[in-house]
DNA sequence: AATATGGTTGAACGATTGCTCAACTATTAA
DNA sequence: TTAATAGTTGAGCAATCGTTCAACCATATT
């Protein structure tokens, strides 16, 4: 029982359905995996990187490119891109002093359908 | 072009890529999707709504069940809850003093799923 | 009516976030 | 070598976020 709590003495209240508490607790996912999980929405849970990795979705880009399409600077774009990064969900390759930037998990547009599944109703 | 700019004159740079920016920017979602997208995401983006949601994936809990099984105030979960409630992924019913909560949405699952997919590589 | 319990609420707090700005690197062209 | 352009980076700032705390409401029990 309270597997996910890092102080379980922060809990201000006794066990109402004790049963029901113990069923959940032993199919609850790791830890770790709902941390990670929690991480990665955080990431998708912006606008600009939303239309980022929206825009990625189609074709790859340059920064400069993003920056006009979305109407920013290219600092905040090159910004976000290292988030995007960091995550794993972009990657890039140089040419001169351009920076193409594109996706690098074929998984955003699933997720992403089955978000906008949830926004369109 | 620049459709998802608030201000596009904030863009600080020239177009590099006209032909591209004005395939990708044709086939963007409308701009309200996108950010109720963004703020869907960004209801997932805590971990520990993350854990009620994956919680009451398996069961109806109420707010003690649920502050047990993080190890968290009924507060903390309760304001939590309100922001679930307010994005329609969750619904309650009364019974005397026992408010129990559950899905309200079926398609949290999937989104999990997917998103567990990019986590677990 | 008085007490206890489940739950909600608003203010306050520290922590995190996203953008701006300025300075910087790297590559190309003159 | 100099200038221009593409992109990155770190500090700073306002805004947002999640938890705590205390007070509160609603229902049930005595």
């Amino acid at each position: 029982m309270c597997a996910y709590s890092v102080d379980a003495d922060r809990c201000d209240c006794s066990s109402i359905h004790g049963d029901v508490i113990e069923a959940v607790s032993e199919h609850m996912p790791d830890e770790d995996n709902l941390l990670d999980l929690a991480e990665l929405f955080k990431v998708f849970g912006d606008s600009t990187r939303v239309k980022i990795l929206c825009a990625l979705l189609q074709a790859e880009m340059c920064v400069c490119d993003i920056a006009v399409l979305l109407g920013m600077t290219k600092s905040s774009i090159s910004h976000q891109l290292r988030i995007l990064k960091q995550s794993k969900l972009v990657k890039y390759r140089k040419d001169g002093k351009v920076v193409y930037y594109s996706l690098a998990d074929e998984h955003v547009g699933n997720i992403f359908d089955q978000g906008l599944v949830h926004v369109c109703e």
